[in-house]
DNA sequence: CACACTATAAACATGA
DNA sequence: CTCATGTTTATAGTGT
C-alpha cells in the first residue's frame, strides 16, 4: 500500500502542475497546522511553528553546508534527491533493500561516497563550530524569511546552492516525497526500523498517502544529532541544533523546543533531543536506554560518525527540506487562497468566524499531541486532496482520485472518525480535528472532504438553528461549505437523497408547505451504543481494543487514534473531551444529553417536533425562522428503514 | 474470504 | 412532460 500510495503521490505530484497534490500526507499535516495557527492562535503559531521551522533551517544550513563539501550529494531535484542522495546513504547501509535508489548508486559510488563521508566527517566537525556561530545570525535571517514566506513573497529559501537544483516552488513537492517515500527511506536508511516513523502514524495504509507526519513526523530534523557529549555523532554538521526527534515533533512542539535548547546548553544535564521516555529516538532506534548514561553509550556506540549516521543525517535533512517546501508552498497557497476569497492573508489566525476559533483551538489542543499521528491517517491523509484540484475537471470521484486510486469507504471512515460537529448558530463548527483546521480550505478548495455523506448531512443539519434543513437547504449547505461539492451535483444529491433515505436517523419531517430532514439524535446514540456495547445483531466488528472499527463511534475512534495513546491518560486534552462527547454521541447539540452514560443513556432524543413551515429554497442563511408547526412525528413511527443501514453507516460515516 | 460500510448509479414513484 | 424529491436496488471498492 504504502508504495503504491506513494508512487501515486509522486505520479500526481509530477503531472500537477501547482503542486498542490504533491502535498499529500505531509502537507495536510503542515496544512493542518497552518490552519490551526492560523485559524486559531496566532502566538502558538508563531512560538511553535516558527521555531520549529527555524530549528529546520538551521539544521539545514549545517547540512547544507556539509552537503556542499560533498560533491557527489549535490541537491538536486526532490525527486533526483530520492533516487540519488537518499539512495547513497542507504546503499552503503543497506545493500539488502532492494530500492530504486540503489540503481543509481553503484558500488562504485558507494566506496567513493565513503571516501567522502569521512572527509565529510572532519569537515562537519568544523562545521559544528562555525554553525554555531553562524546560527544566531541564521535564526534572525530566517525568522525574516519566514515572515516572508508566510506573506507569499518567498517560496523558499534555498540558499544552498544544492538547492538551485530544487524544483523550487514547481518542485515537485511532497511527490518529491511523499510521506510514505520518506518513511520507506527511512526504513531503508534506518535499517528497516523505521519506527520513528511510524509513530508518526504512517501507519495508515490506504489512505495512502500517508501522512503526514509530514512536517512533524517529517519531522525529526537529526540533522544535529550531535551532542556534546559525544562527539562522536559528529556526522551532524550543526552540532548546535539538537535535533527534533520525530518523538518530539509529533508529540508537541514544547517538548522539542524545549530539548533543543536543553541540549544547546545543558546537554550533558541528561536531556538530549534524542533521548526520551527511556528510548533513543534516532530516527529509527528507538533502543530502550535505562538512563542517561546508558543513551549517550548507546549513542556513541551505535550512531557515531558512520556512513549509516550520515546517510540518516542526510535523509532528515532532505525530510526537512522537503517539508520546508511542502510548507512554503502550502503557504503561499494558503496566502492565495484568501486573497482570493478576500480574506486578510495575516487573518487566517484571527478566523473570520468563532467557529473556527473554536475548531483551530481545539485543533491546537489536540494537535500538539495527537497531530503527528493522526495527521497520517486522516483525512489528511486525505492530503492528497489538498491539492485542490482547481480544474475540477471531473467526478465528484476523482477527487479522491486525484490522489487516491478509489475511494470508497475508506475516505469516509476517516473522516467519520474525526468528526465531531457541534452545532452552532448557524456557522458550521467543524470539531471535526481535520476539518477544523481545514475549514476554510474545504470552503475553498476543490477538494472533496474526507467525511461521508451521512456524516455531512448530520453536519449540515445540525448545524441549522432548528436543526431540521429542507433537502434543498442540505444541498446548499453542501455547495456552501465545500467547493467540491459545486460541481456533479447529480451525483452528490443522488447521493445526499439516498443517504437521507438510508439512514434511520435521518428523519423527515412532513410540513404543509414541504418536509424537512431532521436527524433523529436517538438512533445516532442507539447506533452508536449498540455497535459499542456490542450488541450482537448490530454489533459486528467489535475488536477488542481500540479498534472498535466501525462500531465505536467514529469520533471516538479518531480522538483515540490521533490523541494516539499519549493523550488518553491526559484528561484535560480536548481529544479527550471530544472522546467523550463522541462516546456520548453528539452531546453538544443537546444540552439535555449532558449526562449521557457512556452506555448510551438515552439521550434525550427529540424528536423532530418543530418543522418549518417554509422550506427555505436558498439555502444560505437562512434561519429558519420560520414558523414552527408541531408535526406530530415521532421520529420512532418512521423506523421504517433498516435499521442496519442506517445505523450502522452512521458512525463511521 | 466473508462481511460491513460507503459511494455511485439508476430505476421508479409521486407530486407540483 | 419536466423537475424536485424520495425510495429502493444493485454494484464496486475498501477495510476489518
Amino acid at each position: 500500500m504504502m508504495q503504491e500510495s506513494a508512487t501515486e503521490t509522486i505520479s500526481n505530484s509530477s503531472m500537477s502542475q501547482n503542486g498542490m497534490s504533491t502535498l499529500s500526507s505531509s502537507q495536510l499535516e503542515a496544512g493542518s497546522r497552518d490552519g490551526r495557527s492560523s485559524a486559531g492562535d496566532t502566538s502558538s503559531e508563531v512560538s511553535t511553528v516558527e521555531l520549529l521551522h527555524l530549528q529546520q533551517q538551521q539544521a539545514l544550513q549545517a547540512a547544507r553546508q556539509l552537503l556542499l563539501q560533498q560533491p557527489g550529494s549535490g541537491l538536486k531535484s526532490p525527486k533526483s534527491q530520492d533516487k540519488q542522495l537518499w539512495t547513497s546513504p542507504y546503499a552503503h547501509t543497506h545493500a539488502r533493500t532492494p530500492q530504486t535508489a540503489h540503481h543509481l548508486l553503484s558500488a562504485v559510488n558507494s566506496s567513493q561516497q565513503q571516501q567522502q563521508q569521512q572527509q565529510q566527517q572532519l569537515a562537519a566537525q568544523q562545521l559544528v563550530f562555525q554553525q554555531q556561530l553562524l546560527q544566531m545570525q541564521q535564526l534572525q535571517q530566517q525568522q525574516h524569511l519566514l515572515n516572508m514566506q508566510r506573506q507569499g513573497l518567498l517560496s523558499l529559501p534555498g540558499p544552498a546552492p544544492g538547492q538551485a537544483a530544487l524544483p523550487g516552488q514547481t518542485l515537485p513537492p511532497p511527490g518529491g516525497l511523499s510521506p510514505a517515500e520518506l518513511q520507506q527511506l527511512w526504513k531503508d536508511v534506518t535499517g528497516g526500523g523505521g519506527h520513528a516513523i511510524e509513530d508518526n502514524g504512517i501507519k495508515h495504509s490506504s489512505s495512502g498517502t500517508g501522512t503526514g507526519t509530514g512536517v512533524g513526523g517529517g519531522g525529526g530534523l537529526d540533522l544535529s544529532t550531535n551532542n556534546s557529549s559525544s562527539t562522536t555523532s559528529s556526522s551532524n554538521p550543526a552540532k548546535a541544533s539538537p535535533p527534533i526527534t520525530h518523538h518530539s515533533i509529533t508529540n508537541g512542539q514544547s517538548p522539542a523546543l524545549n530539548h533543543r535548547r536543553d541540549s544547546l546548553h545543558e546537554e550533558g544535564g541528561g536531556t538530549h533531543p534524542l533521548y526520551g521516555h527511556g528510548v533513543c529516538k534516532w530516527p529509527g532506534c528507538e533502543t530502550m536506554c535505562e538512563d542517561f548514561g546508558q543513551f549517550l553509550k548507546h549513542l556513541n556506540s551505535e550512531h557515531a560518525l558512520d556512513d549509516r549516521s550520515t546517510a540518516q543525517c542526510r535523509v532528515q535533512m532532505q525530510v526537512v527540506q522537503q517539508l520546508e517546501i511542502q510548507l512554503s508552498k502550502e503557504r503561499e497557497r494558503l496566502q492565495a487562497m484568501m486573497t482570493h476569497l478576500h480574506m486578510r492573508p495575516s487573518e487566517p489566525k484571527s478566523s473570520p468566524k468563532p467557529l473556527n476559533l473554536v475548531s483551530s483551538v481545539t485543533m491546537s489542543k489536540n494537535l500538539p499531541s495527537a497531530s503527528p499521528p493522526n495527521l497520517p491517517q486522516t483525512p489528511t491523509t486525505p492530503t492528497a486532496p489538498i491539492t485542490p484540484m482547481a480544474a475540477m475537471p471531473q467526478v465528484p470521484s476523482v477527487l479522491g482520485g486525484a490522489n487516491v486510486p478509489s475511494m470508497g469507504a475508506m475516505r469516509r471512515r476517516h473522516s467519520d472518525k474525526y468528526s465531531m460537529p457541534l452545532s452552532s448558530g448557524g456557522d458550521t463548527v467543524f470539531i471535526f480535528p481535520e476539518i477544523a483546521p481545514n475549514y476554510e480550505f474545504y470552503k475553498n478548495a476543490d477538494v472533496r472532504p474526507p467525511f461521508t455523506y451521512a456524516t455531512l448531512i448530520r453536519q449540515a443539519i445540525m448545524d441549522s438553528a432548528d436543526m431540521q434543513l429542507t433537502l434543498n437547504e442540505i444541498y446548499s449547505w453542501f455547495t456552501r461549505t465545500f467547493a467540491y461539492f459545486r460541481r456533479n451535483a447529480a451525483t452528490w444529491k443522488n447521493a445526499v437523497r439516498h443517504n437521507l433515505s438510508l439512514h434511520k436517523c435521518f428523519v423527515r419531517v412532513e410540513n404543509v408547505k414541504g418536509a424537512v430532514w431532521t436527524v433523529d439524535e436517538m438512533e445516532y446514540q442507539k447506533r452508536r451504543s449498540q455497535k459499542i456495547t456490542g450488541s450482537p445483531s448490530l454489533v459486528k466488528n467489535l475488536p477488542s481494543s481500540l479498534g472498535y472499527g466501525t462500531a465505536l463511534n467514529a469520533s471516538l475512534q479518531a480522538a483515540l487514534a490521533e490523541t494516539s495513546l499519549p493523550l488518553l491518560g491526559t484528561p484535560g486534552l480536548m481529544s479527550s473531551a471530544s472522546a467523550h462527547e463522541e462516546l456520548n454521541g453528539s452531546l453538544d447539540h443537546l444540552d439535555t444529553n449532558g449526562h449521557s452514560s457512556p452506555g448510551y443513556s438515552p439521550p434525550v432524543h427529540m424528536p423532530p417536533v418543530h418543522v418549518k413551515e417554509e422550506p427555505l429554497n436558498m439555502d444560505d442563511d437562512d434561519c429558519p425562522m420560520s414558523l414552527v408547526t408541531t408535526a406530530n412525528h415521532s421520529p420512532e413511527l418512521e423506523d421504517d428503514r433498516e435499521l442496519e443501514e442506517g445505523n450502522l453507516s452512521e458512525d463511521l460515516e
